[in-house]
DNA sequence: CTAAGTGCAAAATATTTGCACGATC
DNA sequence: GATCGTGCAAATATTTTGCACTTAG
């Protein structure tokens, strides 16, 4: 059986506040403050529980660090290959349709990533 | 400038043998035997290179492990959640022409993935 | 009370890097 | 002989885990 835990509350209510697609130590960064008595272990327990529940969904790992989004609806993401900044990209939806017409096996979901230089970091060069 | 090496060719062409899309270790668990005093951390510099230059392409990170393909053509790949067999999906390509929409910035290339479990490890369950 | 959650630190994993030596141009 | 490539091992970086303690149900 689950059990309430305000850390957990936290971890969560920290994802879904932002739309920066975190990692563990961000949420860490910005929990601890607030929470002096937190541990990094915690957080990483506590988003492997939410991804395994389906609450939460892996965008992927972005210089090996794993990030996550709190919006679990199919929607592609932009990757910065400068800043590493994950963002939202409105009006083009991963074709989940596909899945059935993939030949190597049963696709139950599908991802679509765009890279490339964020408008901001395009600025800085 | 840069170098000949037996070992940098022998990277690259065992990328090139297999549809396996494999990590570093594979690359060097493959290639020890045949050439005994080959080192991890030069599969890993040399895959980084190759990448750098585009010889070759990450797919991404599954289960902690980054996977390269040989194919720098754009193509879909399916993930298996079960085995983390990396194939290549034949028919569907990753929707290129849609990077000039991304509104968030300069997409220069796209991704798509789709996961489930393969063929094979359905049979297994 | 029982089961689940957590802190802490150590362990496990994956990858990178410094440096001396060896290979290539 | 100058430059680049490599082995080796140590260093990083990220994530996982064992265990004792705490907390919620």
């Amino acid at each position: 059986m689950k059990k309430h835990s305000k850390k957990r509350d936290a971890i969560l209510e920290c994802v879904r506040s932002t739309t920066s697609h975190p990692g563990a130590d961000w949420v860490y960064a910005q929990l601890k403050p607030e929470i002096p008595d937190l541990s990094l272990g915690t957080v990483y327990r506590n988003l492997a529980a939410f991804k395994q529940e389906g609450v939460i969904a892996s965008v992927g790992t972005v210089k090996g660090i794993e990030r996550f989004d709190a919006t679990t609806e199919p929607h592609a993401h932009f990757i910065c290959d400068s800043c590493s900044a994950v963002i939202d990209v409105e009006g083009i939806d991963p074709p989940e349709k596909l899945c059935e017409q993939v030949g190597c096996g049963c696709a139950k979901s599908c991802v679509l990533i765009f890279n490339g230089v964020c408008s901001q970091c395009v600025q800085n060069l």
